[in-house]
DNA sequence: CATGATTAATTCATTATTCAACTTTCACGG
DNA sequence: CCGTGAAAGTTGAATAATGAATTAATCATG
């Protein structure tokens, strides 16, 4: 690690987008739970079936599915037991490496999906999109798209 | 809840800015909590040790540290009941309100602050703050702040 | 000044996450 | 081919988070 003397203490102007960003992460999520709540489904569900439903054959390989959602290889693999015993999804062995699994998204969790997904769109709209201007959203993204590069970049196995 | 004929489906650069935010929410906590991990602290802790060492006395109420820390009554027991243990704080009882308590940072507490605070610091600014120009991250920290009092207005109970 | 409602905080049970250890399969250099 | 190392995934134990129920003190008011 680099020594402290040489890191600047952040300015005032700093300190309070950084605690703001930090807030409205976690009360985002937190709103977002809680609006996916009446359906049975968390956050961490509803990644899932949004990822399972975009994919070719509504199935992608559990390390695909963990690197997408940004996950570890356990807490997926746990994660997909429950959606299993839920019947949002089904595992599947993969033939040209029996290493391999799928997760495929069941008829169930399809339907789920459809059912769920405008609620969820409400609610990401309500509780986030609308509260900005088309151009300070677009700048949001433009300005924070590099970060999430540079954060890419680092993370190791989770 | 309303009904889904009426939410207009989110747009491209809505869906990407969506994603990015949430990518780098993710990402960040993910690498300021292995930064953290050498001194053996957890994000969690750490924030606990900010708002504790800003202060008066160095001790707040167990319900004031759980709101501004947003985290709920009993995940809030459980965290300092850890720090507790670890030495880095102390429960106090209230006089003026003998329900209450306070949690009190212990010495020890103090000197974990200002020993890691610095590597925290640098870790923030190298993938965060100095990622953005002044002007996107004071234009950041605009437009974040009506998302997060709207969230902060609509939080219940936690 | 009694009592019903509220607030502060904890506890207990359930569920989720983490981390390391493990099994099976694949890839490929000798 | 054979063996060694890496990759795909799971498992299990330990730790953390959640939510409902609980205890205890305070407040408000008739």
């Amino acid at each position: 690690m680099t020594t402290d003397s040489d890191t600047p203490w952040l300015t005032d102007q700093e300190q309070r987008a950084w605690r703001t960003h930090l807030d409205v992460s976690r009360l985002l999520m937190h709103q977002l739970e809680r609006d996916l709540q009446p359906f049975g489904l968390t956050n961490n569900d509803y990644e899932i079936l949004v990822n399972l439903s975009e994919a070719e054959d509504r199935r992608l390989r559990m390390s695909d599915l963990a690197t997408s959602t940004l996950q570890s290889k356990s807490r997926l693999s746990h994660q997909i037991t429950r959606m299993e015993n839920a019947g949002l999804v089904r595992r599947e062995s993969c033939e040209s490496d029996r290493r391999g699994l799928y997760a495929v998204l069941t008829d169930e969790g399809w339907d789920t999906m459809r059912r769920v997904a405008p609620h969820h769109v409400a609610s990401v709209r309500k509780h986030f999109i609308d509260l900005f201007t088309p151009e300070d959203l677009e700048a949001l993204r433009t300005s924070l798209t590099p970060v999430a590069e540079h954060l890419r970049s680092k993370r190791g196995s989770l």
